[in-house]
DNA sequence: CTTGAGCGG
């Protein structure tokens, strides 16, 4: 066993490591100065002083910020020199934090460039283009995607346009499925002839669903409290207050779908003109919201 | 006074 051991202590070694901590102060000039103490090769203690002119922020700081870092301080820091002590203040940059799923640091580094694509998307306001016929409206809006069969037969190649020569890769999963989910009832009549919507209730599309507006309402009225009032009439599938986007507060008017459209018009013969919190009810069939074609 | 929001960039 090597028991030579050094004849400087441990202790002193330690002693002798150890070094002043890092001064940093500004002056009156706005001139810094930070003093660093390190070691040299020769183990030797040395001083580094750095002295840096900040000419960036005289153009940089905002008016009222360096005027702030004039007044006098309070608390703890009471008698100290105006301006940020770096040695008890940390003077940062904006830090923004990203919330990810999965745990994915990948997206991180694209972040700008999404804000960027966001903000073009602002700018050229409700830009769209068909994928079937370009027209300005949404691929699913199209007029000619019945007549067209929509994307499923298409195939990628066969796209109206010229995003050809990568085409073999990216279809071949979807040869068979066509990259959509189809569900099981609707999907082509390869042997299952069983019948349509024997799972499904009608048709199943609540665009479809009798639907009540019901206006004025006062404007603190909850969805809770329309499906209480219409409940009775028979099930009620969904209940839509009109609100305002910021606020929340109500807009006056709701809707109200029924499942059956008989119980809907026996909750319009009933609650049409029928008080309720000081005001009179307005019930009828609710028209359904402009389909852009 | 009073008819919704989302879906794709």
């Amino acid at each position: 066993m090597a028991s030579s051991v050094p004849k400087t202590s441990w202790a002193d070694d330690v002693d002798d490591l150890e070094l002043p901590k890092n001064e940093e102060f500004v002056d009156e000039n706005g001139i810094r100065t930070t003093i660093e103490y390190a070691l040299n090769e020769d183990g030797k203690k040395v001083k580094i002083t750095r002295r840096i002119k900040r000419t960036l922020q005289k153009s940089v700081v905002d008016h009222a910020v360096a005027e702030r870092q004039k007044w006098a301080k309070f608390g703890q820091e009471k008698g100290s020199k105006p301006g940020p002590d770096r040695a008890t203040t940390t003077v940062g940059e904006n830090v923004s934090l990203k919330l990810t799923a999965g745990n994915k640091q990948s997206e991180a580094e694209q972040a700008p460039e999404e804000t960027m694509k966001s903000r073009v998307k602002a700018a050229g306001a409700g830009k769209v283009a068909c994928r079937l016929c370009k027209g300005d409206h949404f691929t699913a809006k199209c007029p000619y995607k019945d007549t067209l069969g929509g994307l499923e037969n298409t195939d990628t190649g066969a796209g109206p346009d010229d995003d050809v020569g990568v085409g073999a890769d990216t279809s071949a999963p979807a040869a068979t499925s066509g990259g959509k989910y189809v569900p099981p009832s609707m999907r082509g009549a390869g042997g299952g002839t069983r019948g349509a919507g024997e799972s499904m209730r009608g048709a199943g599309n609540r665009d479809d669903l009798p639907t009540l507006r019901v206006t004025n309402i006062s404007e603190d009225t909850q969805e809770n409290d329309l499906r209480e009032l219409f409940g009775g009439f028979g099930r009620v599938a969904r209940v839509y207050v009109g609100r305002d986007r910021e606020t929340g507060a109500g807009k006056g008017f709701a809707f109200v779908s029924f499942e059956e459209k008989a119980n809907a018009q026996k909750a319009i013969d009933k609650v049409h003109g029928r008080g309720y919190d000081n005001l009179i009810l307005s019930v009828q069939w609710s028209q359904p919201r402009p389909d852009g074609k």
